[in-house]
DNA sequence: CTTGATGCAAAGCCTTTGCAGCACC
DNA sequence: GGTGCTGCAAAGGCTTTGCATCAAG
């Protein structure tokens, strides 16, 4: 787990002023699985009810321009968020309804050598994202990489 | 191009009514790229002013759900809508707000290959897809793969 | 007739905005 | 005391729903 001081630091150097607010808001995104705002939002209020849903998304917009999180994109068109931002892909769940992280360096590697040779006219290609999607076989248990 | 005949058939096929509504939506899909609901009903009601954003809607997502078209998720969390359902992925341009289809067997066979070997546990892969993320170098031209 | 599709308007979500008050240099 | 953050409530998009009407077999 990471110290509230810690964030702090990772706020900062982002170049926005650490807030009590924003604080709680990432430390909410490193507990949760990639929530919603209304889900962060729900996490905060436990502990400080004063909370307004508004900043919480004001906070989750602002840690994205600042490249603090990522947004998630669902089928659903719920906007989800990702305090994860080295690359990776995601693997998400019919029946869970889960996003879950999914790191893959080889992968990586091997899609990158395949665009290196496979030149797209006229495109810069800024980013390569694989979404994995499937069902657990038991929702209850976790899914483990080989 | 596609007949309406052909069309009519095609929806009938997957089981659904083909109405007069249901036949349009279709072909305002095949003419418009991966456009979003009310760019559907725009385009119709050039034609067919009657026709409500309602049925559109409603159409959309019977076509969907019978597997008659596909769902593309943006980072926006607009949804927009795609006749194609073979198998593809998608090239987003971030500066034209394109969505591209971009097929490719070998990456394809390449990506299915991998994850042959790499068993992810407790999981049943459904699909895997890659976004492709990039800006056009020249935004009034078009992309081509070589 | 009966069944289902349509169009309209209303409601519904999720998200954003405007603004007054507040906190912090 | 000026700047910028917060919380509230209101407004805003996009999408869905309920219902009366309509069309088709």
């Amino acid at each position: 787990m990471i110290s509230s001081e810690k964030i702090r630091e990772k706020i900062g150097s982002a170049g926005i002023k650490a807030t009590l607010q924003r604080v709680l808001t990432y430390e909410a995104l490193l507990l949760l699985d990639h929530p919603t705002a209304e889900q962060v939002h729900d996490c905060l209020t436990k502990q400080h009810p004063s909370i307004s849903l508004a900043t919480v998304y004001k906070t989750l917009d602002l840690f994205v321009k600042s490249g603090l999180i990522d947004r998630v994109e669902t089928a659903q068109g719920i906007k989800r968020y990702d305090y994860n931002t080295k690359k990776h892909n995601h693997i998400y769940c019919s029946n869970t309804n889960e996003i879950i992280d999914y790191f893959d360096h080889d992968l990586n590697q091997l899609i990158e050598e395949y665009f290196k040779n496979k030149k797209i006219e006229n495109l810069t290609i800024e980013d390569i994202k694989l979404q994995i999607k499937g069902n657990k076989t038991d929702p209850k248990r976790k899914i483990t990489i080989k």
